[in-house]
DNA sequence: TTGACATTAAAACAACTGTTTGATATAAAT
DNA sequence: ATTTATATCAAACAGTTGTTTTAATGTCAA
């Protein structure tokens, strides 16, 4: 014990509730929120420990003191920055009409699934943080298969329960969903080498609406097999 | 440059032709070898950044300045354990006989696939390395994609223009190409989150040869429709 | 104004990193 | 025996890393 380590921690007032209102023309996020955006792009593209702390508050325009004393270190900010990752709006899934036909219901699930880890907007970095999280976990990992993972998870194997013959075991159901889920993450987690392998020509073809068109139709071809 | 950098460097004559003899009773494998399989297993595990080459040459059994010595530095020691970690046996890749119909030659490719990245013998770390690369593609990644990846692809699309109508475009080909590797990667590249959601009772039935049977039920049943 | 608190700032710390040096041992070649 | 090339070693180097300290600044109520 060569260190010295502080125990108290301050917990930033601004993560906890919004100000009544954000004082106009000054930036838009404060110290914690600055820093959380920034080490979630660094570290959804270099990893925990490719990304160094004085590139993050950097590129957050904040001071180096700042991680300490918003996050004491930076573990505790990759940990919060993968819940913020995922835990954005965890009321953004996929939901039917009890009537709604299973074939509807996987269609709509593997387009949300495919859209929201291709999605070529704002927080890009979310799908691939997560990615990265489940290729190589940490201590983040469990907490997020439990709130997110799972969740889906069990939307999907409710889809198959419907698909599938009433007497198929839970390892085969599980399996079947894999084939699914496999198909869609692909495209996330190995884009690099499919984007080599496609090459500049074909490429137009590769967006997300027509990825999932191909996923429904290739998995419903093979469930709804008579 | 305010650092002076060797410019010659050692070609170690070890790797090229294996001595006649290895003596008997001594380390079965000499200095630069040892550096190769210590750097697999812990760039496999680690990464780039994580590993550390005193970590590296600690489990080598070898002196530090060896990583100088015959690799340079520590990116060329990456570099040349990937091309180990792929180019190890790349005459072993499946064939058939020309009679050989593509449903038979699917099962196999498969079974071939699936058995390589779930290999639990002793180079364990060789498909987790490449699918580190593809996921977070280095100065490696044009190599392995040109002389390992592309290959495999082929042969696979190979396979597909046999099942395909002749009028599909390439694009579509591409598509149902990744629909089939990527269930089998799947396995691989998140195995950990993988075993959470399965748990221990049903994991007795995610043997590599049961996968590699479901993906083939499941993909032929896509693609045999009449 | 005063005092208490939250926040920011610059600098320094100690440990770790990849890399290089210079010495030394070994064995083959001259 | 001397030279030469190969190989190994401990030690040190310089730069980077995460982290901490200390002081300064801002804010707002008493």
């Amino acid at each position: 014990m060569s260190r010295r380590t502080r125990n108290t921690l301050r917990i930033p007032e601004q993560l906890r509730v919004p100000h009544e209102e954000p004082p106009p023309s000054a930036p838009l996020l404060n110290s914690p929120e600055r820093l959380l955006e920034a080490a979630g792009e660094i570290f959804a593209e270099k990893g925990f420990k490719g990304a160094t702390i004085r590139e993050i508050i950097d590129r957050a325009g904040v001071n180096i003191a700042a991680v300490n004393y918003y996050f004491r270190d930076k573990e505790r900010l990759y940990i919060e920055t993968v819940k913020q990752a995922v835990c954005f709006r965890p009321e953004t899934r996929p939901s039917w009409p009890s009537a709604t036909p299973p074939t509807v219901k996987l269609h709509d699930f593997i387009h949300f699934l495919v859209g929201r880890l291709l999605d070529k907007n704002k927080p890009a970095w979310h799908a691939r943080l997560v990615m990265r999280e489940m290729a190589q976990p940490s201590e983040a990992c469990t907490e997020l298969v439990r709130d997110y993972i799972e969740p889906m998870s069990e939307i999907l194997q409710g889809i198959l329960r419907e698909l599938l013959p009433p007497d198929t075991p839970r390892w085969k159901r599980l399996m079947t969903g894999f084939s699914i889920v496999g198909q869609c993450v692909h495209y996330c987690s190995h884009k690099p080498v499919i984007t080599l392998l496609v090459g500049e020509k074909d490429c137009k073809y590769f967006e997300p609406a027509t990825l999932a068109d191909h996923i429904t139709q290739f998995s419903l071809n093979s469930l709804t097999r008579t």
